[in-house]
DNA sequence: TATGAATGAGGTTTCATTCAT
DNA sequence: TATGAATGAAACCTCATTCAT
């Protein structure tokens, strides 16, 4: 009588078929965008036809804001600083901006993704588009708490300032790395924004990052 | 009393027909892509039936292949330096960094449409995709011939890595214009761009860039 | 009060709108070929609209295809040596032709529609073509078997000639029948050709058919 | 001022462009039937515009019955009996049919073409099928007169299902040629047509046709 | 004797979505 | 927790035809 039966046909699981779902939906908006996700084109991916898909979410506006929101839990961990404090912070900034490149190379579809629907501008923005913002200003909240740790004394305007620059760049470089394929060097690249941007925080503040404090 | 009583069956007028169909096309495409830009929504706007397009144009694909082409143009001016040779190298690499902002601000739709064609990784490449990131290639021999006039001592991967810096910051400073709205200051941020770029030219090459010869 | 409301909303039933769907197509197609063949028009014949036509198949090639090969049972029968073996062969031969002609009569739409589909040279050979050629030979096969059983002594290149003409002359009368209407007596004519078969195996054979051994 | 200025653009010549129409019509008919056959395609076989195509025909459906229409000659002179009055009947029929065939394999875009608009019904008769009827009909006559040299003695009513069969038989063994391809001996099935048809009149009459009179 | 341009109707197919079971 | 079937709207594109030049 409980689900221990054995028995060979899948079993309507929720969760799982949730999971098969956003996989595929994920797989695809990453390569199409909005537009070209067709939820035919999710259903033949998944496995599941096209009415299950509306079970488990409201229609394709929703199921593509879920896409993004998954994704969210990637940047949260790459967006601290690596290392403890006794090491230089040039290092740890560059070391940051490698695990970022890492990360792009990894999954690159949740970016891909999210700068298309932030690319487009139809009538009625798509709710993904929302989320993709949100998630966007959340870890760009954090980027500029690391900058403003490592700048200590820089003012307020200098670190949003160097975090536009820093998110543009990775921006900039990911489609660099979609258009250049494997002749760009996604890491080098990176690790050379980590310390450029080390640079830009000295300059930019006059000189006296935290680290120099001995 | 002349015929530009402008109503009823317009005279039959190719040269301007297709001109008002790009129009159209470049303008929905800019903003929603190219699986957003249906035919119907560019027969609308330019005022033809979608027939007349398709007397202009093959199909969709080849009509913003077109569009794309067209606004090649407008990047060939703009890749220049500007000035004359005894103005010293960094304004004049800022200078034409305000430039490229310029243009940007004034007709973003090409770029926009650009690099949604360049994030999206259909099945069958669309041949708009493919004419963007031809002309593409074509600004980066223009932008790398610049920055080796500006360092004449610097060796090619120097320059070809500086010049991939360079348009990927401005890939993503574009996006954090469209993103940010009038938050973003684009002029003042290219302006930093193009004295950042002249610092990392320097610094690679050895400290020697063109001004410096007496 | 029971389910036979019959008005409003039919109720979901795949076999019996697959049924209908593929009956107007057959009719249709009959009558006006593959390229006369819309989907809108077989939507309106069947009341389905011509989205769920696409339910139930993949694409107009693959409905002619599936009305063709819904035709062939008609086929099964019909080449059937009748009576039994006391009675003189001849005479079997020529009732089976004119059960040939009564089933054409009846039936006409599926041998026009295959007719068509073979005259027709298009670059890529509809599927429905081809499952016309398949079933037209598997029916030849079966009379091949017929004919073999009536000339026992009949050599294979003969049995194949006259396989050939009979099927000719069938096709053939079967055109001179749409022509001529009413004024063409298709009973009389394949009766007649029943005889001129056993005839020709008869000649062509050196004189002696199966019915002679007694 | 005449025409031999001897220029090399394409003197517009009404007859030239007229058969380079039909040519390209007739071809593409004979392919794709009525339906298929589209006045863009026809433009592009034959290189002029369509609307010239249009100064040339009154609509599709005139083209068509032109195409039927010139094709006519081709049977005025296959369906006369070859060879003098010294020669014996039966080889002088098995010589037309041999005849018949060879402009079967030569050029059967009309047959073709004129089958598949029998075959087809569509609501209002094109008046190329009405062109092939009548086109039809007068061989039929020719051939029945034909047919009654062979056999003075018959009756009318003979003659006529002896006709009837012999195009009947020309019609099935010409799309049986059409289907089988190289593995059908077409010259020799007509010719033992021939040879049948002579036997057939030759019963069907008692006994005594034309030739056995020395 | 032509033809570039235009056009409304209709072609096949895919879309996102709903609903009864 | 699903899903087979259905559906109106809209997608891209081709059709036969016309008309001003």
């Amino acid at each position: 009588m409980t689900e221990s039966r054995g028995e060979r046909k899948r079993r309507a699981n929720g969760e799982e078929s949730r999971r098969r779902i956003l996989d595929a939906a994920a797989e695809i908006a990453g390569e199409r965008g909005y537009e070209g996700t067709s939820i035919a084109l999710v259903s033949e991916k998944c496995g599941l036809p096209a009415s299950s898909i509306y079970w488990h979410f409201k229609n394709k506006d929703d199921l593509l804001a879920a896409v993004i929101e998954r994704s969210f839990d990637i940047w949260v961990d790459v967006l601290a600083l690596p290392g403890d404090d006794s090491e230089p912070m040039p290092e740890r900034l560059a070391a940051m901006a490698v695990k970022v490149a890492k990360t792009l190379l990894d999954s690159p579809d949740f970016l891909r993704l999210g700068l298309m629907l932030t690319l487009e501008r139809r009538p009625e923005e798509p709710s993904a588009r929302r989320v993709f913002l949100q998630v966007r200003e959340t870890a760009r909240a954090r980027l500029a708490a690391v900058l403003a740790r490592v700048a200590p004394d820089a003012d307020r305007d200098t670190i949003e300032t160097i975090t536009t620059y820093a998110i543009a760049a990775t921006d900039g470089l990911f489609i660099a790395k979609e258009i250049g394929g494997d002749s760009v060097d996604l890491l080098r690249l990176f690790e050379l924004l980590g310390r450029t941007l080390y640079d830009s925080l000295t300059r930019l503040t006059g000189g006296s990052p935290a680290t120099e404090t001995p």
